[in-house]
DNA sequence: TCAGTAATAAACCTCTTGGTTAATTAACTA
DNA sequence: TAGTTAATTAACCAAGAGGTTTATTACTGA
């Protein structure tokens, strides 16, 4: 898998509120699929589909537990979407500096 | 638009390479449709649409200029991403001190 | 071994996405 | 005003996403 598609498929598998919400829970420690689906008015194999799709962006692992089947936080695709953003963070930090800059501009005017 | 929403437009427009060149493109400055749809091996329409969910999801605005659309990238939501993918910062750094600390440990294991 | 619990698989449905071609709008230019 | 360039709209299509219900697998524990 190219590094492109690996951001293709973590940015969409994080395109939706419930999965968002599963890693958030996820954050705070393992769970089962049955603890996971509890916040949702869904059916089970919907949280099922859910899972899978983060587990295929490789946002989290699996293991087997007896008849659990546990669910891990996986960071990496978390990381490589932050390393994203950075690139972007010039930008918004350069406009910044101009708006700045600007204020700075009227605040002399005032005087 | 609640937060959440603005955020699945935003990672749901970021799943898609296509989009994302565009984005690379407009850090460098803004740019007509017919300059941005130049990389790719497809119809103008179809970069069309790309460049409509990009505005949708607040990433670009556009400005008429004569027969041109200029197109201008927008690094808000990209903060948002940003700032969402710094709250599980400290999980992955946690992870790599454990690492450390158990990198340490062999090394003690081995004088 | 049998009942119960955890989870997935299969089949199906609807809506969305990503692309096409053909037609249209809007502005510039000769 | 006619032709050209820039870009969008409309109509269509195939494939994928997200959900359902029903059936099945796999393990536990009495």
């Amino acid at each position: 898998m190219t590094n492109d598609d690996q951001l293709d498929a973590a940015f969409s598998a994080l395109a939706h509120p419930v999965r968002r919400t599963i890693l958030a829970r996820l954050a705070k420690g393992t769970a089962g699929v049955n603890a996971l689906a509890e916040p949702f008015d869904m059916t089970l194999p919907a949280i099922s589909k859910h899972i899978r799709v983060l587990e295929n962006a490789g946002l989290i692992s699996r293991e087997r537990d007896a008849q659990f089947r546990l669910c891990k936080l996986e960071t990496a695709p978390i990381q490589d979407i932050a390393g994203w953003a950075e690139r972007y963070r010039h930008i918004w930090e350069a406009r910044f500096d101009t708006m700045d800059t600007l204020l700075a501009d009227m605040k002399e005017d005032d005087t």
